[in-house]
DNA sequence: CACTTGACCTGTCCGC
DNA sequence: TGCGGACAGGTCAAGT
């Protein structure tokens, strides 16, 4: 669910949203996967907010920073003056906006607040010095290249066609496994390596280092593509994803592969999607025409 | 090092 | 209807 697209549209909506508030106060409900201290961020002023792989990073005019992990289903809600359509609320925000779920409520200037509600309680978030980002945070630190060319990474953190060929020939591991290793490479999760090895046409279960140059080609290709339609679909609202404003994504409804189990494939019009378990998750793929 | 499994959580769904 | 169990997917720690 929460993979590169899903948080670059809360990242789209936050940067809309949040940029010009104050921090007023933070409100801590449940605070066991909440680090450093919240006093630092108070006061501060929104300046810009990123995203690294799957994390967010909240920039504030004071010095400090917030990284943002939402893992499977937290969310990021926010109300506000800036908020210009009607406030739409989809009902995946289980228990409204202060429920149980509520974990944290940042209150801001102007009457505006986010939201961090998180069901499963895995998502978590850090008060880190920005220009100790990359110091004080473990995933930050060892995150792999961006797949994506933006504007958060320099040239350097891309991930290119010939960074992304030597990881694929460095490992024996299977390629769905390595597509979805975040120190490999940034920002890509179970739904979205499906469906870039069924567009590649790839068996997800092939050993890394058994790609052709080709079906490497193809593969790269296939990954940037299934990442901007994620992203141009507003995210995939599978289990809990929402976006800041309150709404859900679309992807849900154009996936390729990802939870076709026994439908037959759109391509060959002969395979019938197969489900299987690889290194713990659920993969789909077609038998018939991904080889 | 390579690779897999379990833990972290809770809601949902399926079968009996 | 109720209950137990499997399952969901992101990441890290621990195990083989």
């Amino acid at each position: 669910m929460p993979e590169l697209p899903e948080v670059e549209t809360i990242r789209l909506q936050l940067k809309k949203y949040l940029i010009g508030h104050r921090m007023s106060d933070v409100e801590l409900r449940y605070s066991k996967k909440f680090e450093g201290n919240s006093k630092n961020i108070i006061g501060g002023k929104v300046t810009e907010v990123k995203r690294f792989g799957k994390a967010l990073v909240i920039d504030l005019d004071n010095h400090y920073s917030m990284v943002i992990h939402i893992k499977l289903t937290g969310q990021l809600i926010y109300r506000g003056p800036n908020l210009k359509n009607p406030n739409t609320l989809s009902e995946k925000v289980k228990d409204g906006l202060e429920g149980k779920h509520t974990h944290i409520i940042f209150h801001l200037d102007k009457s505006g607040k986010l939201y961090f509600n998180d069901v499963r309680k895995f998502g978590w978030i850090k008060i880190v010095k920005s220009e100790e980002l990359k110091v004080k945070s473990d995933f930050l630190r060892k995150l792999g290249p961006e797949p994506l060319i933006d504007e958060d990474n320099p040239p350097e953190n891309i991930l290119t066609k010939e960074k992304f060929t030597a990881v694929v020939r460095s490992t024996t591991i299977p390629i769905k496994v390595l597509l979805m290793d975040q120190r490999k490479m940034a920002g890509i999760g179970n739904i979205y390596a499906n469906d870039a090895l069924w567009l590649a046409k790839i068996d997800p279960r092939r050993k890394s280092s058994s790609l052709k140059t080709k079906e490497i080609d193809n593969l790269f290709q296939a990954i940037g593509c299934v990442l901007k339609k994620g992203i141009e679909k507003g995210g995939a609202s599978e289990l809990s994803f929402v976006t800041p404003d309150g709404s859900e994504g679309e992807y849900q409804n154009h996936t390729l592969a990802y939870d076709k189990e026994g439908e037959i494939c759109t391509r060959c019009n002969k395979g019938k999607f197969k489900k299987i378990k690889l290194s713990g998750r659920g993969t789909y793929f077609c038998p018939v025409c991904q080889k």
